[in-house]
DNA sequence: CCTGGTTTGTACAACGTTGTAAGCAACGTT
DNA sequence: AACGTTGCTTACAACGTTGTACAAACCAGG
């Protein structure tokens, strides 16, 4: 197991250095039978380029970050998948970073902790503002999610006061008249939060609906107990809701256990619909309605964007790109 | 945002390149009011070493790859991010490797495709057996799972046997008389499905309980579908159990979603139990009995073991570790 | 057989870092 | 006063690669 060098190749070769890169970098003018000496000899040593001595050559490590809050949160290990598959189309690896969704930690990331280790950065921040991250940007960079739009990045996202408008007129469709929502954070960081809660006012105002301020449940993160524990509140706080519309799908997992826990039946009793369309929303009892978010479109338009930052103009102005969603109804809602 | 060097602090810090580099790495001798200068000028120029270069230099890049088949199944997702943070806490970053869990890529991720990007590897195969890698360990790598017990490399599991005779015999210990099994698998590759079927045929030994081979489904993946099929497959033969054991926990969230369309009571009709204990068993709807893993600890293990190799002794034998499981027994069998 | 252009190969320097060897003070000991 | 010792700093080379500049070989057209 013996590391080659360009060097050994050449020697074996019996050609310069030069030459043998000249066939690993696929550079024209090489004629064939010295072309095939070379690759003979790169076989016979098993030679693999060394890739620190060539993205110091070249200033490029053909590495990039993809930065979540947390790894274990379903849409963004789906999102994950989906950004590494579509890096490696372009001939990108991906490392993955781990922020913690802590502002400090977020900043570190942000203004570039990995710096020379990557050569662009695909950002989901939940803590950061766009304030936060104007200047820090040394490093191309990407941003996912709603919480910078309109920030000093590109940008991927979807437009979340349709998709949110779209669920809770859903409910309303179905004859709902107490719909919930759970997930509003009033907290600067809110954002997604904010652009659902628009879409969710603005639903009720078209169905002719009152906006009542004690159906609207907030929660300081949106895992699966923060949405069985607003859920439990607003069952206990005397407000019936006849259906929930929540924020994200594993407040409404959380939900749907928090319902089934109080003897409540769903959607006879309380319809339930989430956002984000994870794998688990298809096989829960029963299986959830929510928005899906095309996230292979999301990743993939992220990587584009990402790569087309890195090798052409860092300077242009911030793109703004939306990705497509779809209501998907399923027994949560509809029943079986 | 320009890119500094170690000569541009030199200069402004009035001292030779080697001693700025001293100062960075934290070389004892270096005058007080030297290494202050130093610090002064770096702070100014917001100076960060560049990684292409110091590893080219040392031989060593600071990151080893976390390989999995696929993101997106939560308890690779889960044990990512215990990797990650394991890893940060002894100064590594993580590059995760999405594989596939074919074997053809998996040997491309074995063999180093990534090699002098990555000081190591903590690696999970699907496909690749033990005789697959000898040989193929260019870099230090760390196993998981129980594919590839007693392969080249050090090693971390779990006692499998151990743990699935351990919840069979709760099944049994409940008064279940027909346990089914959902999950075995005939292939070379199933290596964790023979030791979990190992458990269970002598938990029911244990228990005076008949082996039935129709009460053991086979499942081609560990999927939430594979378990819905797999359950759907035994109600329609005809065998009726009152318990199953499913070799996970996503096929177990499957069997709950068939039982529940089925009409069946879970757990008054048939008890389910999983295995990983992923953070969806504790809130499904019923909550999931399993077998929880230390993942933490798992992680740590690997990524100390992976250290070890990778600052110490390459060509000591391989190490077997184990890490601690306990049973969780939840609402799956115990009801509410 | 020369001319001028293209093709093919080479030598050298540079990317930014750190290990090695060596230099120069300042110090304490003979 | 000469000497080794220690502390601090420096110059230089090297890690493995690729871009630049250039030389040699080749080819066609006159």
């Amino acid at each position: 197991m013996v590391r080659h060098r360009l060097k050994d190749v050449a020697e074996r070769a019996g050609v310069s250095v030069k030459t043998v890169s000249n066939v690993v970098n696929g550079y024209v003018h090489v004629r064939p039978d010295t072309r095939a000496r070379v690759e003979e000899a790169i076989a016979e040593l098993n030679y693999r380029p060394n890739l620190s001595a060539r993205n110091l050559r070249k200033g490029r490590t053909g590495v990039i970050a993809f930065a979540v809050p947390e790894l274990d949160i379903p849409y963004f290990a789906e999102l994950a998948r989906h950004v590494v598959t579509a890096a490696a189309e372009l001939g990108w690896t991906v490392l993955i970073d781990q922020t913690g969704g802590g502002r400090e930690q977020e900043r570190v990331v942000a203004s570039g902790i990995t710096e020379h280790l990557i050569d662009g950065l695909i950002f989901s921040p939940l803590a950061l503002t766009a304030e936060d991250l104007t200047g820090l940007a040394g490093t191309p960079m990407v941003l996912l999610g709603e919480r910078v739009d309109h920030g000093p990045a590109d940008h991927v996202g979807i437009d979340n006061v349709s998709a949110a408008r779209e669920i809770t007129a859903h409910l309303a469709g179905l004859g709902r008249r107490r719909i919930a929502a759970i997930g509003s954070q009033r907290t600067p960081e809110g954002a997604s939060a904010r652009l659902r809660l628009a879409g969710y006012t603005a639903a009720l105002a078209d169905a002719g609906l009152a906006y009542d301020e004690r159906l609207v449940a907030p929660a300081p993160a949106w895992h699966r107990a923060d949405g069985a524990a607003a859920m439990r509140g607003l069952l206990t706080s005397g407000v019936r809701p006849d259906a929930v519309f929540c924020f994200n799908d594993t407040l409404a997992l959380g939900v749907l256990r928090a319902l089934h826990e109080a003897g409540l039946r769903v959607p006879e009793d309380v319809a339930v619909a989430g956002f984000d369309d994870i794998e688990d929303g298809r096989f829960s009892v029963p299986t959830l309605s929510t928005i899906a978010p095309d996230k292979e479109r999301i990743a993939r338009l992220a990587v584009e964007l990402l790569a087309g930052r890195i090798d052409g103009d860092r300077t242009a102005p911030p793109r703004e790109l939306s990705a497509p969603w779809r209501l998907a109804p399923r027994e949560s809602t509809l029943g079986r």
